[in-house]
RNA sequence: CGGUGAGUGGCGCAGCUUGGUAGCGCACUUGGUUUGGGUCCAAGGGGUCGUAGGUUCAAAUCCUAUCUCACCGACCA
C-alpha cells in the first residue's frame, strides 16, 4: 500500500473526551472516528486490525470445531418475549418498530435466535454435540459509552453457542473454548488471565472471564503469582493463614474518647489495624428469625457485599444498618461496636476468627475491649468467609500468594444450562426416544475490545506498538527525500515490490513529506518494522530497519532485507 | 438514572464577567523555502457561535426553554 493511495488520516491532538490511551491514540493513529456517542467508524488502518483479530478467532474456533454462521442482527420482539428477556433486559435493548408496527430488537446477544434455530434444525442425540458461532455487531444501548470503542453501543463481537445432550458433553465442549481461548490470546500476544467470574455453589466453576492485564481496566483481578489460579476480586475466595494463637490476655476496659474508626482506635492505643476487630451491623434475613447481624472482620481488612449477602442469615441485597437503627438496637453509636455480649447473631470472617488477645468494641461509646478472644469471651458465633482477597493473602488453591491488578474483560464463556432451551422448548429425541431439553453452553469474545485492549497494553508516547500478530502493517518503508534523489527513489520502489512479491504486507510511505512527520506518523501507527532508505546508507548498498517495539537499529544490505523481515516476522 | 461540566470552522481552544456583528494554534489550498525526526515565510478558503424563543437600536455575550455531548457513581464483551 502506498500512502499516496491510502488514508493516513492521523492527528497531532486527540479530542478532549478521549481519557485513556488506546482511545487518544486510536483517534490519533486515524483507527477509528466517532459518529455519535458509542458509535464509531472503522478507518482503514483500524479495520485491518480488526480483520486480523476476526481472523485469529476465526481461526481458532474452526480449529476447536465450532461451526460458522450469521444471524440477523434485528430480531423479532416474540422470540424475546418467549425467553422473557423482553421484560428483564432493561432500557439497553434497543427496541425498534418496522412498517407494519411490529416490534424488533437490535441484537445485544443471540442466545433466542440461536435457539429457535437449533430447536428447528435439531431433532436427534446423533446430531450432537453442536457449537455454532458469529462474529457480528451487536448493539447494546449502553447507559454510559466510555473509553472510546473499549465500551461502545454498537460492537464486534464473536458469539458462539454450544448444545449438548448431557453435562458432562457441555463440560467437554467448555473445556475445549476455554482453550480455544487461552490460543487466541496468546496467538494475539496479549498477556491475559482466565479468570473465575461465578464459582457455583454446585460443582465447580460455570463460567471464565479473559481479562486483559492493563492499568485502565475497571475489573481487579486476583491472581496467584505461582499457580493459574486467578478471579474477580469480589469473588476469589479467602483462606485463613496461619493458626489462631493463644490466649494471654485478659479483658480489659479502655477508654476511647471519639474514636470512631479502626485507625483512630488503632493511633489511640498505639496497635497495628489488624490487632483489631471491627463489627458492622447488617440487616437480617427473613428466615433468620433476627432484626440484625453482626459482621466481625479485621480491622485492616475489607467487607465484601457479594460474600456477606449469600451468607442465609443476611439480607440479599445487603443493607448496612444506619446509626440510628444500631442506637435504638443496641444503645450504642458506630465505633464502639464489639461481637462481646452484643444482642444479636454474630458472623466472624475467617482471617478474624485467627485473631487472639484482640481489640474490640465494648458497646459503650468511647470504650473499646483488649485482650478480648474467640471462644473464651466470645461463645456464639459462625465463621465464613466474608472479606476481600488482598494482595499478599494465600492463593485459594494454596499455590502461591495472591498479586491484584486491572483487567479488561475481553471474553466471557458461560455454562448456561437449560435456561434457553426451556425456555423455548429446545430438546431433541434421546437413544430411548425420550424428549430431553438440551445443555446449551455461550461463549463470548468483544473483538473490537480487543483491540483497545491491545493499545493499552502496548504503547510508548509515540503511540501504538503492535503485536505483529494484528499489527495493520508489518512493515513501513521510509524513503528519504525521495523526490530529490534518483538513487533513494528508485531503490524504494525496488524494496516495495520486493515486499509485495514476498507477501509481506507494506506500507510505503511515498507522501512528499519531511523525514519527521513520515517518522512520527509511522511510529504513532505503530506499525513494528521500518526501514529506511537514504543517500547516507546507499553507498554501501545498505537500508536501516528500526524495531518499534524495542527501538533498535540496525543496517542491512538491501539485498537481505525481504528476507530479514520474513524469517523475524514469520510471514 | 443521579451528580458535575461543556456546546464557537475538521481538531484543540480564546472571546461571554462589562452586549457593538468572531479570533488564535493545528489541519487545508496556493507560491516560495527546507529535507535523516512534526521546517520557515507569505497569501488564501472555510463558522446559521447546539436549537427555539425572549430582552435590546444592537446578542456568541443577558434571560427562558430545549437538545446534545463529555466526565464521576450502579451494569457489561
Amino acid at each position: 500500500m502506498r500512502t499516496t493511495e491510502y488514508l493516513i488520516a492521523t492527528q497531532k491532538e486527540s479530542p478532549a473526551e478521549a481519557e485513556i490511551a488506546s482511545h487518544q491514540l486510536m483517534i490519533r493513529a486515524g483507527l477509528v472516528r466517532k459518529l455519535a456517542s458509542g458509535l464509531y467508524t472503522w478507518l482503514p488502518t483500524g479495520l485491518r486490525v480488526l480483520n486480523k483479530v476476526k481472523e485469529i478467532v476465526r481461526d481458532e474456533m474452526n480449529k476447536a470445531s465450532a461451526i460458522e454462521i450469521s444471524m440477523p442482527v434485528v430480531q423479532p420482539a416474540d422470540l424475546w418475549e418467549a425467553s422473557g428477556r423482553w421484560e428483564e433486559y432493561g432500557p439497553e435493548l434497543l427496541r425498534i418498530k418496522d412498517r407494519h408496527n411490529r416490534d424488533f430488537v437490535l441484537g445485544p446477544t443471540h442466545e433466542e435466535v440461536i435457539t429457535a434455530l437449533v430447536k428447528n434444525e435439531i431433532s436427534s442425540y446423533k446430531q450432537l454435540p453442536l457449537n455454532l458461532y458469529q462474529i457480528q455487531t451487536k448493539f447494546r444501548d449502553e447507559v454510559r459509552p466510555r473509553f472510546g470503542i473499549m465500551r461502545s453501543r454498537e460492537f464486534i463481537m464473536k458469539d458462539a453457542y454450544s448444545f449438548h445432550i448431557d453435562h458432562e458433553s457441555l463440560d467437554q465442549t467448555y473445556q475445549r473454548m476455554h482453550q480455544a481461548y487461552c490460543n487466541i490470546f496468546e496467538r494475539i500476544g496479549l498477556e491475559y488471565r482466565a479468570v473465575i467470574a461465578d464459582s457455583g455453589s454446585i460443582g465447580g466453576a460455570v463460567s471464565h472471564e479473559f481479562h486483559v492485564l492493563a492499568e485502565s481496566g475497571e475489573d481487579d483481578i486476583a491472581f496467584s503469582n505461582k499457580s493459574d489460579y486467578a478471579a474477580n476480586v469480589e469473588l476469589a475466595e479467602v483462606i485463613a493463614s496461619g493458626e489462631r494463637l493463644s490466649a494471654n490476655e485478659d479483658v480489659k476496659t479502655v477508654d476511647t474518647p471519639n474514636a470512631k474508626t479502626i485507625d483512630e482506635v488503632a493511633l489511640q492505643l498505639s496497635v497495628e489495624p489488624e490487632y483489631c476487630v471491627k463489627t458492622l451491623i447488617v440487616k437480617a434475613s427473613e428466615e433468620s428469625a433476627h432484626e440484625y447481624i453482626a459482621i466481625v472482620l479485621r480491622g485492616d481488612h475489607v467487607l465484601n457485599d457479594i460474600k456477606a449477602s449469600k451468607h442465609p442469615l443476611v439480607a440479599s441485597p445487603l443493607q448496612m444498618a444506619s446509626e440510628d437503627e444500631v442506637n435504638k438496637a443496641f444503645g450504642v453509636n458506630f465505633g464502639s461496636i464489639g461481637p462481646l455480649g452484643i444482642a444479636c447473631p454474630i458472623l466472624v470472617d475467617r482471617s478474624a476468627a485467627n485473631c487472639s488477645d484482640f481489640i474490640c468494641g465494648a458497646n459503650m461509646d468511647g470504650q473499646h475491649y483488649t485482650g478480648v478472644n474467640f471462644d473464651r469471651d466470645v461463645k456464639d458465633y459462625d465463621v465464613a468467609d466474608l472479606r476481600n482477597i488482598e494482595s499478599g493473602d494465600t492463593s485459594p488453591d494454596g499455590k502461591g500468594t495472591i498479586e491484584i491488578r486491572k483487567g479488561i474483560e475481553v471474553g466471557h464463556i458461560f455454562q448456561l444450562g437449560d435456561k434457553y432451551s426451556n425456555a423455548l422448548t429446545c430438546g431433541v429425541l434421546t437413544e430411548s426416544g425420550k424428549h430431553q431439553t438440551l445443555q446449551m453452553g455461550c461463549y463470548g469474545i468483544g473483538v473490537t475490545r480487543i483491540v483497545a485492549a491491545a493499545i493499552e497494553q502496548n504503547h510508548d508516547k509515540f503511540g501504538i506498538q503492535w503485536p505483529e500478530a494484528i499489527a495493520p502493517f508489518k512493515v513501513a518503508l521510509i524513503p528519504m527525500n525521495m523526490y530529490k534523489s534518483q538513487r533513494v527513489a528508485e531503490v524504494a520502489h525496488r524494496l516495495y515490490a520486493d515486499f509485495i512479491a514476498a507477501g509481506v504486507e507494506i506500507l510505503f510511505d511515498d507522501r512528499k513529506e519531511r523525514p519527521g512527520v513520515m517518522f512520527n506518523d509511522m511510529e504513532l501507527i505503530g506499525i513494528p518494522h521500518s526501514i529506511v532508505i537514504g543517500e547516507r546508507n546507499l553507498d554501501n548498498l545498505q537500508v536501516e530497519h528500526k524495531n518499534r517495539k524495542t527501538g533498535e537499529k540496525q543496517l542491512l544490505n538491501i539485498d537481505e532485507v525481504v528476507a530479514f523481515i520474513t524469517n523475524q516476522a514469520g510471514v
